[in-house]
DNA sequence: GGTAGACCTGGACGC
DNA sequence: GCGTCCAGGTCTACC
């Protein structure tokens, strides 16, 4: 079975799957070089499915092989259309970067749209697997999660796809640091969990909520394991971007582009950024970082 | 409100 | 090969 699904021009799959590291964490899988990419979906009829993801003219078409997912087409696409940001607009934010050049490439490249996960459940706990670890660290807690807990893929051997809320939560705290090594960090990552599973937690509702964006932080913050880099992380992903995701690199990044390499804070990145007004965290996570030393 | 220490792991480094 | 040190955000206790 496949599909066409149509972008709010101008749209390049190629600018999405780059975007950020998501695309090599797992259920995520992409050919080196290519710009299409693979995802495991398990649909709420319990089937699940690869989507093969390939860019067409102004959107994407979506392929799988797996018979009988006609079922959950629609829930498909809907979530094809979030993970993709098909239907954002950002020409608002293009405007303003024709008049700097270190975004210049932002408009030609159609940049801005983050690659998200189906969920905010799993963009949640993806994004606390980021925290004070190395970035291969969070790739090895994220397979070792996929393949315990995920559903696997029907007919091929090692694929999986990203766990629900209850998989995790009927598991506990010595098994998720044991085996699954997510050390201090399971506690958080299994109460989430169990907060989803039960009802208690709503993460989904954040996805079309209107409140504003302070109060959407104070949400995420008040869940263990996200703090202010975190929260403003999914921020981003929820297309707000008036918080920046401070970390080390940043400080580094913004020290050596704007103060010569001296030491700052957190408050003298936000400080340089605050032109950006609600596009902030737009402007820094695309700016051109070469003069700063990026590799 | 601000600060210090603990949390856990992998990588770098020295021996 | 082994031991030590450090980086990476967040939480909690304490002031």
């Amino acid at each position: 079975m496949q599909f066409e699904l149509t972008a709010n021009p101008p749209f390049s799959l190629g600018s999405v799957i780059n975007s950020h590291g998501w695309i090599r964490l797992a259920p995520f899988d992409t050919i080196e070089g290519s710009d299409q990419f693979n995802y495991v979906i398990q649909s709420s009829n319990q089937q699940v499915v690869q989507l093969q993801i390939s860019e067409i003219q102004n959107g994407v078409r979506v392929y799988i092989q797996e018979q009988g997912a006609v079922q959950a087409q629609d829930e498909i696409k809907t979530a094809v259309a979030w993970m993709l940001q098909l239907n954002e607009d950002y020409s608002q934010f293009y405007e303003l970067t024709r008049r700097e050049p270190k975004l210049s490439h932002v408009e030609e490249k159609a940049q801005g749209r983050l690659l998200r996960s189906p969920t905010l459940f799993e963009d949640t706990i993806k994004t606390i697997l980021t925290t004070n670890t190395s970035w291969s660290g969070t790739i090895r807690m994220t397979d070792s999660l996929v393949i315990q807990f995920g559903s696997p893929l029907p007919g091929r051997e090692g694929q999986y796809s990203f766990p629900g809320p209850h998989q995790v939560a009927i598991s506990n705290e010595q098994t998720l640091r044991g085996e699954t090594r997510l050390g201090y960090r399971a506690p958080f990552i299994l109460e989430l969990s169990r907060k989803v599973d039960s009802g208690a937690l709503d993460l989904e509702k954040l996805k079309s909520s209107n409140l504003p964006t302070k109060e959407l932080h104070k949400q995420l913050t008040s869940i263990r394991g996200v703090g202010n880099y975190a929260a403003a992380h999914l921020l981003m992903l929820l297309g707000h971007f008036d918080y920046l995701p401070i970390d080390s690199w940043a400080l580094k990044m913004v020290s050596s582009e704007f103060f010569n390499g001296e030491p700052i804070q957190p408050e003298a990145v936000e400080q340089v950024f605050d032109r950006w007004g609600k596009w902030k965290g737009l402007a820094y996570w695309l700016w051109n970082w070469s003069a700063a030393g990026e590799t």
